[in-house]
DNA sequence: GTTATAATTGTATACGTATACATGCATGCG
DNA sequence: CGCATGCATGTATACGTATACAATTATAAC
């Protein structure tokens, strides 16, 4: 390491009354207890049958021993392992931050734990599914990436149920739980034209994803049904804040700039909005509005009391979970498509609705 | 459920080829492949003793099969899952997801699966860790908790190897890695005083742990050095912005408020900016320094560029991995603690130093 | 008291994999 | 050719748990 400030100390590891590291089994525990392997297990199983007399002898024994029951084991023979897999990309988007703390609580409330796949690219699904299913999950949760046919084909095989969150299926025999992202394009291009703008821009994620692309359609759709033509279009490319930040300035620096500007996430509204404000001086909402998407905690911030495209997390979270739920019970039923509608939150990012 | 306007359909699930749900065992394999079931296990047990020949009809039969190895099953007979616990506390705020991330990411590539336990309240730990032991992890990262000693005394004997992030340990045969709060709080002291102020505050974060013990500690002790006396004190009670933004007005509504505020971590120090700036229309830096800690990605945008310290995630990441695999790999080595030093990001939110 | 019934317990086996051991075969050397 | 060496393979067993089945005991009903 190079030039390292930081201290570094080894402490003994001679621990004093030098816990021994074995791991203690049912048959154990049973010698202790003076019983069968099997009357152990009965008393870790609930509603088998034990009396009360061998119950407290065995959980006598596997105190004493400091006995716990080895799931793994457990779930070699029940054939589930509790453990659902969730594949994971934009990872510090706020976004998601609170979609993966909601789906770790929801799903630990229903005594499942959350194996956590990290992807830095959408390919990189292809590596992680073959890994989860080895690890036996029970269910899938797939967020902002999508599934190669080839893939559902691997996890129906193994009767692993999936969910996509927030993105299309590429085959319709997938559950699918996703925001209205067409919709919510509309609820801005009314928004925004309400307010009187009139040189409306839209600056995009990352291209080629449904989620963006949706959005994007909803908003130019709407706007030539009332009459007006989409003025200019920007990429961001992802979205990120620093994305955002270049992408308005391509815009705002051109001759005939946009009064108001819709962007595919509150992370590129923030980069927007704060080229606007401070590096080009523009007033909001006075010469420019701006309205995000996704409706992150920051947006509520004073510092951007930004406008925005509410995606209802909770409601998306709780809708998924249920709908791999009622897949894993019911492994015959019929798959879900479940289309959650988005809502427009105004703050001050934009004008008021003109009378 | 209420006034619903989401879309909900169902579609097929009589999939045309209907797909037959058969988990195939090595024992199916061997069978079609005409080999015993410890050939197919060699050939999937890198270094084992399997001809070129047989390796090929067991790859055969495998894929013919759609067979892939349970990992839980070899997990069992091999006593390691190449499972991580990592306990998070405070999901949402950038920092952690940021080490989330980063701790996802690096376990992957060492070929450890993440398994993720989010907990509302410290004391949700110790329902965390039976559940993680039971589940067999090769070992347990902790992160804004610490650990009593009885269930260290668990995690050894069942011989889990544990690292606590950020935090103390109860015992001193705990790993921990964590960043030198009190010369955090050092720097900040300083760097307020070479700017000139005289009125410093310090606003709380969560009263009681340790981390806000140190920054606090760190600052009070150096302001006492150079002869300052601390002024101000203020407790948000937590990490969060909305904590902050109240702490803040009750500081700055006094009549003698202070010039500079030192705040327990970045959100605190933006709910404190936004409160200044836009309900009292105080003027930064000029009237007003606020510092902030973590250094979280939006510490820089141009809307706070908030001078604060910065922990280094990936180094402190990289430490904790190193840590822990070491533990792993030789399970009776010595307990170890590191401190890594943190550094001072001046940006805007602070006025420069005085000539 | 006898019998039918239920509750409890132990035995044996299964889950899917890895590996110690023994066996068989080919190769090499002298 | 005889023997030692090495590799490849199958057999058998183990990992820790759950459960079908049979055997035993306790309980209830008459």
């Amino acid at each position: 390491m190079p030039s390292e400030p930081s201290k570094e100390t080894t402490g003994s590891s001679v621990s004093s009354e030098k816990t021994q590291r074995v791991p203690r089994s049912q048959v154990d525990v049973a010698r202790l207890a003076g019983v069968s392997q099997a009357a152990v297990s009965r008393t870790f199983t609930p509603g088998a049958s034990v009396s009360e007399e061998t119950r407290a002898k065995v959980l006598a024994a596997a105190e004493q021993l400091g006995y716990r029951p080895n799931v793994i084991a457990r779930s070699l023979i029940r054939k589930s392992t509790n453990m659902i897999g969730l594949v994971v990309m934009r990872f510090t988007n706020p976004f998601y931050s609170r979609m993966i703390r909601d789906f770790t609580r929801a799903l630990q409330d229903l005594g499942y734990l959350t194996l956590l796949f990290n992807i830095a690219d959408v390919h990189e699904v292809e590596d992680a599914l073959p890994t989860a299913l080895q690890y036996q999950v029970d269910g899938l949760i797939i967020t902002s990436a999508t599934l190669s046919s080839k893939m559902a084909e691997e996890c129906a095989r193994s009767g692993t149920p999936v969910v996509l969150f927030g993105r299309y299926a590429s085959s319709d025999n997938i559950n699918v739980v996703r925001c209205d992202n067409v919709l919510g394009g509309r609820l801005v291009a009314d928004a925004l034209l309400d307010a009187g703008h009139q040189r409306l821009a839209y600056i995009a994620g990352e291209e080629g994803a449904s989620t963006n692309r949706d959005r994007e359609e909803g908003f130019m759709e709407r706007l030539r049904e009332r009459g007006y033509e989409p003025s200019f279009r920007e990429s961001a490319g992802d979205y990120t804040y620093e994305s955002g930040f270049e992408a308005a300035r391509r815009l705002l620096q051109r001759d005939d700039p946009p009064d108001a500007i819709f962007c595919a996430s509150d992370l590129i509204a923030m980069g927007a909005l704060d080229l606007a404000r401070y590096q080009l001086g523009i007033k909001l909402p006075e010469d420019l509005a701006i309205i995000g998407f996704d409706d992150i905690p920051m947006a509520s911030w004073l510092g951007y009391s930004l406008t925005t495209v509410r995606q209802p997390v909770e409601e998306m979270v709780q809708s998924t979970i249920q709908v791999l739920m009622n897949a894993i019970e019911s492994p015959d039923s019929e798959t879900m498509l479940k289309v959650i509608a988005p809502s427009l939150v105004v703050r001050t990012s934009t004008r008021a609705i003109e009378a």
